[in-house]
DNA sequence: TATAGGGGCTTACTTTTAGTAAGAAGCGAT
DNA sequence: ATCGCTTCTTACTAAAAGTAAGCCCCTATA
């Protein structure tokens, strides 16, 4: 019974808001797959699969800036979490390809709606820093 | 014309998905946006905002685990993105509270679809980190 | 006047995590 | 026998996060 998610029994008096309660406590499962989702290439890693599978070179160059070491750290752990599969094709030399398993495709629908905000509102966040840093820069302090 | 996005031409020869593109480009603004929305604290803060404003000290106590700090640091960056508000009510001792601005409030609709598939489906990873370390003791090497 | 305490931070220091560069295993081709 | 390709590791260094303490402004208490 970790950290009395299993049973939960929902109880009435607190979360007005049901959905978005579980990972914010530090003990909880969920919080564990909130920090592997979302570690510095989780998401990238998950969304750069979620077309289809990739072999770790490819994967390595659709997502860029990541190393080698960061791709093959992410993807053990992804792997380990049951999201992503890791099929050794017996040729010579073996070829790997990374795949997600049905329960990280579940998890990308998600994960797509994001990239998709981010991509649409991007410009208006840089806007924004950059409003906020001229007024900064009148502002001395 | 930051890294080629804001005209980009849509090559027709890649990409099949549409979507998915701009983050995984390391140089682009939504790489940025991307880096600190799913910050270590970055999710937590904007969807512990979610269900309206809080004050420094109560976001503190919501997510669990985070230190004043990272509290601190992480608002300053949502706020310099535009994607939270800071706000201090002239009072004695001043109460300092932070809201979603509404770029903020479009953004936490993803997170929170997020949240929900990770309550939802934990235990399911879990269970898969548990398999797949049963398996690796047995598999020395 | 001294003192304690709350709220919202910041600073100095330590630990953890990520980045860089190099190398190793296994095989086939030259 | 050496080269090179692919998929990872392994050292080492740099950056980010964690920890603990302190600061500033105010208020209440004695």
């Amino acid at each position: 019974m970790l950290c009395g998610v299993p049973v939960r029994p929902q109880p009435p008096e607190s979360l007005p808001d049901d959905a978005a309660d579980d990972a914010f406590r530090s003990d909880c499962p969920a919080r564990v797959v909130l920090d592997h989702v979302t570690s510095r290439w989780g998401v990238l890693v998950l969304t750069g699969l979620a077309t289809g599978p990739l072999r770790f070179h490819e994967l390595r160059t659709k997502i860029e800036g990541i190393s080698e070491k960061m791709l093959s750290q992410t993807l053990r752990t992804l792997v380990r979490d049951g999201l992503v599969e890791r099929a050794v094709e017996p040729s010579s030399p073996p070829r790997v390809s990374y795949s997600l398993t049905p329960l990280g495709e579940g998890l990308t629908q998600p994960l797509q709606h994001l990239f998709i905000w981010i991509r649409d509102h991007a410009r208006l966040v840089s806007a924004a820093q950059e409003r906020h840093d001229a007024r900064s820069e009148g502002q001395p302090g």
